[in-house]
DNA sequence: TTTTGTTGCGTTATTAAGACGCAATGTAAA
DNA sequence: TTTACATTGCGTCTTAATAACGCAACAAAA
């Protein structure tokens, strides 16, 4: 985008924007995925700032809140199914970014100090496993620049993004023991070793190998592959794969297991 | 509240309510409390829509929603400390009082057409577990009277109050697996046979009297009273009570037990 | 005093979780 | 080609948690 069409663009939507988007309202994403035995999170850099900030955006006026979130994620991982869920909503009266905003404007040469932006938002969090491999992270408007952050090395965020990431991170923490939602983050076939090292990063403790792959495969939602994986050193893992109308029974029987 | 009063008041709220409070933004409470071993719901009975709606608010320019939250729960049963919390966000497009409030102008001779109260609203939903002998509930400007109901009597609801409900009951289950809510649903003092009907309304099954008993007092949570429960045929059950010290301890620790 | 239904504490059986042993495997080094 | 090696896959054993059930103590009513 050339910078003139992006001056305009930006102009209009703190001119304009409340003409679209439902005021005070919202949508920040904590996107998770997992790379080289880390989870990650995705963070675009929030222009003039200087630090990081979630993907986030607006809900359009006639737009499920749902739809919305999947809208703001598809455009900045490309990705066109995705695993999302809300976990919650984030109300501190200090959230605007008025301040930030500012500086923005300022930069674009327009002396607004009224913008619908510059109100106080609430925010609905959202939470996104992907598969690492498949995003193409694009950033947004506000934005110069996105990058994959270890979870454990997290940069300097706007408002309270800290904050809503570490609400995210705890949530997915409880979920993984009672939900296999791991398979989100993996590719379609991974092996054992990768399941574990995923669930032992994501919970943060050493799992027993063998207890691991006994209870995984308790669940009966895991199809072996006669398929092992190649060009590893000693002995080659089966590559397993997600039994999509086993997990799909299980989920309406409301499966309960425990790590 | 005399007519006159009433009617000036709606009719403020109807046209200048958008000067107090965010556009968009709404708060909605299910509350549970228990009595005669029955989980019930407070609900208030919308004016002229001849349905029941769920408790709810609005969120001032320069609050917090836990802290809105908290007003509009004080305001409708009287209490002051509350254990509350907030379980997920609702945003269908279709959230809107529309149809319901022009009804409500009508009847009190306004024609106005537009209204912040007309437009599309996110309700960010709350749920509080009360001790059910300590509520005086109070109505609303919107409502005349309100009720307690059985979970399983649930009359017809406004819009999407249904969906909320059976939200928040969902949430309740899940969380008495695993955290020792129960206690805010009872007096100070209760006996075992007590908190055990509570566990078994919430959850829907009967459990064991004698390994109920075992896992209460494992908890180390509990403290067991001198005074025995008079007036009741055959034995009579000891009282028990919260001991505070320690159930602060277990929650820093982290409780975890199950049913 | 006897009957009755419930409570409180206990025991036993069943199941799940955790800890560990060892042979099989496939690559890399000898 | 053979050997060494780190890892995998399956198995056993131990321990802990959960569920199922027995029975005497108790307080009010008959």
């Amino acid at each position: 985008m050339n910078t003139m069409k992006f001056e305009k663009e930006l102009k209009a939507h703190f001119l304009k924007g409340h003409e679209l988007y439902l005021r005070h309202i919202s949508i920040d994403c904590v996107i998770f995925g997992f790379h080289e035995n880390e989870l990650k999170v995705l963070l675009l850099k929030a222009k003039y700032a200087g630090k990081w900030a979630l993907p986030g955006g607006f809900v359009l006026k006639e737009e499920y809140l749902d739809e919305a979130a999947k809208r703001i994620l598809h455009e900045r991982t490309g990705l066109e199914k995705i695993y999302l869920q809300q976990f919650y909503t984030f109300g501190d009266p200090a959230r605007s970014t008025k301040k930030i905003n500012q500086g923005f404007l300022k930069n674009i040469g327009t002396s607004t100090t009224k913008s619908w932006m510059f109100e106080r938002f609430i925010s609905v969090g959202y939470s996104a496993l992907v598969d690492f491999t498949k995003v193409q992270p694009v950033s947004d408007l506000f934005s110069d620049g996105c990058e994959w952050f270890n979870i454990h090395e997290i940069p300097e965020m706007i408002l309270d993004h800290q904050e809503i990431f570490k609400k995210a991170l705890e949530n997915l923490q409880l979920q993984l023991n009672f939900q296999p939602v791991g398979y989100n983050l993996l590719p379609l076939k991974f092996t054992m070793p990768e399941l574990q090292k995923l669930y032992e990063t994501i919970l943060d403790r050493k799992l027993d190998r063998r207890n691991f792959q006994r209870k995984m495969m308790a669940t009966g939602i895991l199809k072996k592959l006669k398929e092992t994986k190649k060009g590893v050193a000693h002995k080659a893992p089966f590559y397993y794969k997600l039994d999509l109308s086993k997990y799909k029974k299980a989920l309406k029987a409301g499966m309960g297991f425990e790590m």
